[in-house]
DNA sequence: TTTATTTTATCGCAGAGCGATATGGAGTGC
DNA sequence: GCACTCCATATCGCTCTGCGATAAAATAAA
């Protein structure tokens, strides 16, 4: 269970134990009542029981035969906090703009925990084009996008960070010596943006910067998304970097 | 509440009254605990502990003061329902080079209850761009993609939703006569798409076409929307409709 | 056809979530 | 600076909601 402490009377048990559903079904397209209920550590009971609420609501739907799929109902919550944060919309036609005129595709996301998480994402003009749905987590010590935000917050925090969670690879091009991941925060701290090559899959080179909040604070960061088939890092920093550091002073200054 | 029936002992009253906690934030950029007692219909002290709950959860925040916002983290289970719909992954390719051959706004959708909700969205590469984010959703009797999924339903159950939907007016050009709407939906099955003049929103123009599974039932639609600056409903119908209709059966072809 | 597994339906129980309320904190007006 | 109002927080005794267990029904596999 997500409680962090057992004796914690304000918390609700019922709405983590349902989310325990829905979670089930991370990584797959379909499952029985068995297979959630030992996924979830429910007992078939309480499994049946969420997942009945789960049907009502709209946010589960019978497939063929028995099994289980989440439906498009569950986009309910998502989708009233992406109209809901103010920010995306205040950024919406500056990446609009950075879209069109890069070509590539541009980003923007936020931090959860230690992932950076897309709330916004135009995609590229160009013919390659990878599957990164909104709401998709990305760890910020193997990104781009989570060091411009890791070299703009508390150096002490930003360490600390890189030194819990750097280590694990996603591709051979992954960064996972802290030391390294320490030099590039104090790179992007000098340049006003962050890059990374292949580090969370192969072909994918990034740029990144930091928007921040009225005291300066990041509170969230912009990225331009292109494929080596077309660049080199150094050509995408050169042509790009000025824009993508532009646009993200201007959408800073549009914080109230 | 959402309980259909009042004496459902398998529905977990929590959920739902945990939900509306969240759904209070709909049309809200922030909300105080008072408020959200107030539209949720919750005691002071129920709203307190299903916001709790929701923080350390990470699907609200506390703002400046004692205001509340949803977080980033409101999108979990959304997500999950992105990568976990093959329908979005299949399709993603071909809406891809659609929106890179047509250079207009190319969206995917399915049906949820009498609404076309968008599940993938490739925006435009003109300047043109307005804000749907992911979950959005559209009335499907007052729509393009919403007629052009009726039109391949049962005309029994089509001419139902029309009735029981029809009539609430989005902009001076929303068609609200059941009987025009029902025309239109003869219209698009000899056709093969449907399409939408300025209906939901001034300046936008629409055609769309259903994505059907292995039985012939729509599964979900495909659209692409270009702005009236750009466009008349002719030229976008006579330049893109050919190939709206070979994507939506490309997609179609790959169903299991 | 038989057996095994999964799903559904039901029930008595107990503790999770409840509403009420007292207390503390913040904002406003004088 | 103080009084008042409103909001937020903390707490408590209570009850009914969600529980696990289990029997029956349905489905899948051999």
């Amino acid at each position: 269970m997500t409680k962090p402490d057992v004796q914690d009377r304000m918390f609700v048990d019922a709405i983590d134990r349902g989310l325990n559903v829905l979670r089930a079904f991370r990584g797959h397209e379909s499952l029985s009542l068995t297979e959630i209920s030992r996924i979830s550590g429910l007992t078939m009971g309480a499994a049946q029981r969420y997942v009945h609420t789960f049907e009502v609501l709209g946010y589960l739907v019978k497939d063929e035969g028995k099994r289980l799929r989440l439906a498009p109902g569950a986009l309910e919550i998502g989708s009233i906090y992406l109209t809901s944060d103010p920010l995306i919309e205040r950024a919406n036609p500056h990446l609009a703009a950075l879209n069109h005129s890069s070509k590539e595709s541009v980003n923007l996301s936020r931090r959860v925990g230690d992932d950076m998480v897309f709330l916004a994402r135009f995609t590229s003009h160009e013919s390659s084009f990878i599957h990164m749905p909104i709401g998709t987590r990305i760890p910020m010590a193997a990104s781009a996008t989570g060091r411009a935000f890791l070299a703009r917050i508390d150096p002490a925090e930003a360490e600390e960070i890189v030194h819990r969670t750097a280590g694990r690879a996603f591709t051979s091009r992954t960064l996972t010596d802290p030391g390294e991941i320490l030099d590039r925060l104090a790179e992007t701290r000098e340049r006003g943006f962050s890059s990374s090559s292949e580090e969370f899959y192969l072909g994918d080179l990034n740029i990144a910067a930091a928007v921040t909040g009225v005291d300066g604070h990041p509170v969230g960061c912009i990225n331009i998304s292109g494929p080596t088939s077309r660049w080199s890092l150094q050509t995408l920093e050169d042509r790009w970097a000025p824009s993508l550091i532009h646009t993200a002073r201007a959408i800073s200054s549009l914080a109230v």
